[in-house]
DNA sequence: GTGGTCTAGACCACA
DNA sequence: GTGGTCTAGACCACG
């Protein structure tokens, strides 16, 4: 796992250490069950405070992307979803806006914006799919 | 103009107002000398304070991205270094992703993802045209 | 409202002042819907960080007692706890449980005891009651 | 002896188990050169970490007021400044207003705190009782 | 060694 | 002016 943080960017820190350990999750760079950095080498690497890993950490349980065991570790949990699929599309659908709006600001047409989001998808299957190959190949 | 603010992203709303001026700005869609929304409708559109947009709009007059005319109103002062077209593309692309990562953990699979976001295109493509409409026909 | 906070005493600074409210709400010191002492200037008075108010507060809204509007202050609500009568005997004898358990460590007799806290409650009636009478008559 | 632990109270652990001693001793229910509990059972008696128990045994010792003796056990070293009965009462009425507060906002009557009051050290009378038994019969 | 809590200072959103 | 959030340092409980 590497981790890079923007002290200039306005967003809190431990959000970017959140949003980076589900980009992670998604992208099969931390596979289910695997144990995350621990919080205190993790907050000397990155040259903040113990409390903003913590925080993160504490973010991504209360949302159920990782479990917390005191005194062992954190590690990610398999996905499962409370929420209904009405609801995860309607959380989904502000994040897609975000990106729609993003794209008009730019001046980017719907054909490119549509072409930019495929590429986008298959990337992440690519990686997905050698993050697998890497789990059978090598670990036994 | 389209503005859209995210409550939940931590980034103070004041920021991500002077943010997506600035990318349309940067880009072309607003152009030299062209007039900004003006301070109260924006607000009440957006349903925030006045003042976070005043503090917006006052973050960008500071930077000279932006000139107010006391009584008058907001028009952009001068097209600043603007973003190539990977530029562009390169700051739409973490958007992007962002909700592909979002995807991901709300379990909804990629033709799901690609139907949302043709839904939303759409959405968006009605919204701007019923606001040209109102622009021709009913505000001269 | 007069607080003291005891840094000595090993009890966390902000549920010593918690608790001191809801003892003047239980003593008719502080008087349904009535304002409590804004987070600044008390904890100006107390010497300590404001956070460290703010969260006294903030855990006596999440029990129930009080009432924060941002930007106007904190009110105490009238009390109507949301536990059924059995759950709220279960925390209360573990209050009372502390006590008797101080009182066999301090040697006082069953007796004694008793009758202590007959005392107690007498004393806190009177309070009530003069608190109730300074109502009706001090605010027309 | 009897010990407890209120986990919510937000005061450490072995501090509250440090003052029990020094109350029971202080008021002479432990008497000079007796014994304390082990340091084994007594954390499994309360479900605490043996570390928390012999922290609180390491504090008195520093202060001087019991004495460990490896491999035999800890012993009241000394009875320091014995409190007078209306010390111990003041110290007492801390706890039982503390109980009444509490009764307040959980919305239960004088009678029927009273009734609990009574039941409590009923419960307690029955458990010392017990407790006595058992030594004189079984432990020796 | 692990994670968790309490106190603090600086900044944000809002009336 | 109001309350709320983010970052930080020091201490606690536990394996």
């Amino acid at each position: 796992m590497l981790f890079q943080v923007n002290f200039k960017s306005g967003k809190p820190v431990y959000l970017q250490i959140a949003d980076q350990i589900r980009h992670a999750a998604a992208s099969g760079a931390l596979r289910e069950g695997e144990s995350l950095p621990s919080i205190r080498p993790l907050a000397e690497e990155l040259r903040i405070n113990r409390n903003t890993v913590a925080k993160a950490y504490a973010e991504l349980e209360s949302q159920g992307v990782i479990e917390t065991v005191p005194g062992k570790g954190c590690f990610l949990k398999t996905v499962n979803s409370p929420f209904t699929k009405p609801a995860r599309q309607k959380l989904l659908v502000q994040e897609i806006d975000q990106a729609i709006v993003a794209a008009h600001h730019l001046q980017i047409e719907d054909a490119d914006f549509l072409g930019l989001v495929k590429d986008r998808l298959k990337h992440f299957a690519r990686k997905v799919e050698s993050a697998e190959a890497g789990k059978h190949g090598g670990e036994p």
